[in-house]
DNA sequence: AGAACTACTATGTATGGCCAAGTACTAAGT
DNA sequence: ACTTAGTACTTGGCCATACATAGTAGTTCT
């Protein structure tokens, strides 16, 4: 039991959140994803994206064309499904709720 | 991936530092804390906070004593150790980052 | 003595983040 | 033309955690 570990545990799941509401907002692929997590300071590397977009995919929260590079390989470009913005709503209210419930834990005082 | 899975993954290692939040407070018993994460509105289980107390005790964040119940077996009563003070501030911290950082995703605009 | 309750223990499963190695395509240098 | 470097994506395996479930042991009440 580390630091790190924990840190890392505590990534779960919020950071399926974040991807999410990242392709919501417009066509992204994997690296415009690292990038803006990464300038948030949220720590991502690809094997961890890129197993989740294919799960997000599998799951029918996203989908994905597709598009040439004039630079390199082609990309996946991501959007979000209808199914995929209902979890996106459901999963912000859960984020929301604790937040509120962690901060309500330790903003208590010393009994 | 349904939605009370990922649910279950955003809570993960956020448990860890609730819990070792609570016991910084004072002595406490599993009981105590399973009130305190429920009134929070944080669901766990015996099978979750049991396990996870151990750890923190192998890993010298927390100490306990057996104290007889009047009421019932004798009870472990935990305290934190000053290795767990000072695992719990980095987790304060990596808290308050990751939260910023979330919020930070989440409120940006469709671009 | 037996039932109900409380506190703790133990085992097995599923999931997700991550490391590491690998594939495939493009562009630039020689 | 061939090599090198860079980009984009894929895959297999490892580890840690939350949870379900079942079980043990002590106490109190009838």
């Amino acid at each position: 039991m580390n630091l790190e570990n924990t840190q890392v545990q505590m990534r779960k799941g919020i950071l399926e959140f974040c991807i999410l509401h990242i392709i919501s907002r417009g066509e992204v692929y994997a690296s415009d994803m690292l990038e803006e997590l990464t300038s948030a300071k949220i720590m991502v590397v690809e094997g961890t994206i890129y197993p989740l977009l294919t799960r997000l995919r599998k799951a029918g929260l996203v989908e994905y064309k597709w598009v040439e590079s004039t630079s390199g390989p082609p990309r996946k470009y991501f959007t979000i499904t209808d199914e995929g913005s209902t979890f996106l709503n459901s999963l912000g209210m859960t984020w929301n709720e604790l937040m509120e419930s962690t901060n309500q834990i330790i903003s208590e005082k010393q009994s």
